[in-house]
DNA sequence: CTTGACTCGGTAGTATGGTACGGAGTGTAG
DNA sequence: CTACACTCCGTACCATACTACCGAGTCAAG
């Protein structure tokens, strides 16, 4: 047995059919050998590429990011200096969203700790420090 | 001079037309009174309205949490303890995202220290890092 | 051979926060 | 009075990542 249905490889990379076929879309997934039905058809490698997709979601890369990695993963005149490169510009987005949270939160641990809880929202701190904040 | 056109309004937010119109559609404005033309008209409170608006994004509310807190402004019968707790449930959330976003981070780097950014991508131990990892 | 699960393709909807467009009417400066 | 900027409303579109729905066809077990 070396041929899937989608329903079969959307079982064993644990995603969603319709998501199999979004990707597809996508162009993260290449378009499959079909029966006579019109049925797709994968073998198990793709079951390896959507795992593949997965993790790199979980690293943090957009689904558009993914399939750069991918086609860079076939062309044999890119090389390991570009993925790498890839990855190291990701860090830095993520760096760049942790400072932006941070400063967020930092906001608004001041704003709250300006607040006693009691009273009406009239006279709420919390709120009259977003309305006259930000003056820079 | 007390009353605005909507261009006027935006100028001085510094927002699009666009956006106020789409506030409004949304429910964080509230319809304005209209000329016989139609055109909307503003008075300066608008401003400070959509300031406040703009430095609760600031914060990290997205447009639903800002109209509540709006809403919560209003009404007498809310405490300044349910705008804390709002706050501090944002807190939360971005407690919540940051510690995400640096498990992505950690994760990124190991892989990329493993790279010695050489050779081809048929070997790059990012790429098959990506492959291999999460066996959870 | 029937029945129920699966698959097909295309389209539409979800949430988020807007931006853009188009034809018609309005307001105002020169 | 004529330009030209501004405003009206509705709708469609941007990116992101899916999810849902439809009628029709197909596959496999019993």
């Amino acid at each position: 047995m070396k041929s899937l249905t989608i329903g079969q490889l959307a079982k064993r990379a644990e995603v969603g059919v319709e998501t199999v076929r979004f990707y597809e879309r996508k162009g993260l997934l290449e378009e499959p050998d079909r029966r006579a039905s019109g049925y797709r058809q994968y073998d198990e490698g793709v079951v390896q590429r959507l795992q593949f997709i997965r993790r790199a979601k979980e690293l943090g890369f957009t689904l558009n990011e993914i399939k750069d990695l991918l086609s860079l993963r076939l062309d044999p005149s890119t090389s390991c200096a570009d993925v790498k490169q890839r990855a190291e510009n990701k860090i830095t987005d993520i760096e760049q969203k942790i400072r932006t949270l941070q400063r967020m939160k930092r906001a608004l641990v001041k704003v709250t700790k300006s607040c006693s809880g009691s009273g009406p929202t009239t006279e709420c701190p919390i709120l009259e420090a977003i309305e006259a904040n930000g003056k820079k």
